[in-house]
RNA sequence: GCCAAGGUGGCAGAGUCCGGCCGAACGCAGCUGCCUGCAGAGCAGCCCACCGCCGGUUCAAAUCCGGCCCUUGGCUCCA
């Protein structure tokens, strides 16, 4: 089967093809970098990233592209706040610093190009420019404005019609529009202070925000451009006129991405995307997880409490297009299925070095549910990027290993050969498919062994070694202290048939 | 009000496009047993659903059709 994805545009799920069957161009809608990223944003970038992942898994070469909108009064609002900088371009340059880190923590694929709107200020003239001459934009009193009446397909993507589209952006410009439904390709003069001091946390003692904003000259004067035309124009200047899969957050789709269509595709002439997938949002106790409604948790916070694999395990708890619910325990939860997963990696990874594994037996069932699992993998991810059921494949690989391990091979035959022995091969497969499966969602099992790390192990096996006599000598009171003293600094110890094996905490 | 998505076991969350193998995956919680000095982990098993409600189509519906109720998102900045 091949990959299927449920196009907003149609509604429907849809075979995937993209324009150059070896090359996909992805864009991303990325941020407004005027606030630290919180775990909504990152469930839509984990996803895209698991779509970038699995695409190049089967074969696609993807030029992925992501924004940074760095021009908007909020950002202008932050000016001289924490230290985050003394005006629009050095607030916007230090959270996408912290926005690129957060990212990076999270394991994601590098996008090849993260484009700016501020260093796309001519391709956007241009295409307002083109706009303007071919009948689909007007000038107003030094602003331009996209004429939704003259673009035939408007609200095809949000399914909506003209007249029930009331009004678009500030109400202030409405004397200026022809129809209230137009939108602002281009703004006259400079940023716009009601806005910037609705948003500023200090309201009242900030009134230099035209001197710390940017403007840019332009054929109907000085102005900033408005906030849709951006990734038109930094879309087709990084992947061209048609996108093969345009992604981004489902609250984006009206007025952002309908708005993105007509400008790019009256420009154009061409069709703007193929598909447009939408990740779904977050919800807390019966609301939206947002930057606005001020109920999030930050990305960083996020990492540094739970680490990457939990988080990633989480963030595709659920497919990408239906919303997930965000609370501790279902963190919680994800927590416990990474570990299972991490456990059985481990012990495998452990038996494979045991001379029991010296053997020559074959264990079916093992070699089976292994193979069994990596199809169901496949079709998952096929199936419009399933992540959960994904993810339920790789713990099926984690029982398969379990279960081996907890009757080595009896399957191998009914000669009456010595128990104890393991399928050296089929826990060699099952190890394999864990780090390449679960590469594909971003799951690192080899965390980086650092020198300290094998130090470290090289003392709890000293003090497992004294916790062992202790034991051999019924001094069990002795030895659970010593366990307990372990397990106090992260260190999980378990005994069993072959002796006490032990987990460092992991570094994350 | 308009547009869209969704309502599945104690929780979470697949399955709904292409009706039967779904008496519902995976995981969590709970319970029993095995293992074990204990604990943990693991294994075996149990538990848990009138699949929102009502009606229809069909030999057969969580899955298709119609109506209703409810929730969430969008219609204003938002992943």
């Amino acid at each position: 089967m091949t990959l299927h994805v449920t196009n907003t545009l149609t509604g429907e799920t849809e075979p995937f093809e993209p324009q150059d069957p070896d090359n996909v161009l992805l864009y991303y809608c990325g941020l407004t970098v005027s606030d630290p990223p919180h775990l909504g944003h990152a469930r839509s970038w984990v996803h895209v990233d698991v779509m970038h992942r699995w695409l190049e898994y089967t074969g696609y070469d993807v030029r992925h592209v992501e924004n940074f909108t760095d021009i908007n009064e909020k950002i202008v609002a932050r000016v001289g706040e924490d230290d985050l900088g003394e005006d629009e371009r050095e607030v916007a340059r230090t959270y996408i610093e912290r926005t690129l880190s957060d990212m990076r923590s999270l394991n994601l694929l590098r996008a090849e190009v993260y484009p700016r709107v501020s260093e796309h200020v001519p391709e956007i003239v241009d295409l307002v420019e083109t706009l303007v001459e071919k009948g689909y934009a007007y000038e107003s009193n030094g602003s331009v404005y996209f004429d939704v009446t003259s673009f035939d397909d408007y609200g095809k993507l949000s399914n909506q019609e003209l007249e029930e589209i009331e009004s678009q952006g500030d109400p202030d410009e409405r004397t200026e529009k022809r129809n209230p439904a137009d939108f602002a390709l281009w703004k006259a003069g400079g940023v716009d202070e009601k806005a910037v001091l609705e948003h500023r946390h200090d309201g009242v003692n900030f009134e230099c925000a035209h001197t710390t904003a940017q403007t840019w000259d332009s054929p109907w004067g000085e102005g900033r451009p408005g906030w849709h035309i951006e990734c038109s124009a930094m879309s087709m200047t990084h992947l061209g006129e048609t996108l093969d899969l345009h992604v981004g957050g489902r609250d984006l789709v009206f007025p952002h991405h309908e708005n993105e269509i007509a400008q790019s595709e009256a420009a154009t002439g061409e069709v703007f995307a193929n598909y447009w997938l939408h990740c779904e949002l977050f919800q807390m106790d019966d609301e939206k997880m947002s930057s606005s409604l001020g109920n999030f948790v930050t990305v960083a916070d996020a990492v540094e409490q739970w680490g990457t694999n939990v988080l990633r395990t989480f963030l595709t708890a659920g497919s990408y297009n239906s919303k997930q619910l965000y609370s501790d325990e279902t963190i919680a939860e994800a927590e416990e299925r990474w570990e299972r997963l991490e456990r059985a990696y481990d012990s495998a990874v452990e038996r494979l070095d045991a001379p029991a594994a010296r053997t020559k037996l074959e264990d079916e069932e093992l070699r089976t549910a292994v193979a069994d699992a990596r199809e169901t993998f496949t079709a998952a991810m096929n199936d419009d990027f399933n992540t959960r059921e994904a993810q339920s494949a790789l713990l099926s690989i984690a029982t398969a290993i379990n279960r081996h391990v907890e009757e080595p091979a009896d399957a191998a035959g009914d000669d009456g050969r010595a128990e104890g022995g393991y399928d050296y091969r089929g826990l060699r497969r099952a190890v394999e498919s864990l780090e390449e499966l679960g590469d594909v969602l971003g799951l690192s099992f080899v965390g980086e062994t650092t020198g300290t790390a094998d130090l470290a192990g090289d003392v709890v096996e000293l003090v497992l070694d004294v916790r062992e006599r202790e034991r051999g000598d019924g001094n069990y009171e002795r030895a659970d202290e010593l366990r307990d003293e372990l397990e106090a600094m992260g260190i999980e110890i378990q005994d069993t048939d072959e002796g006490p094996s032990y987990r460092l905490p992991s570094e994350e």
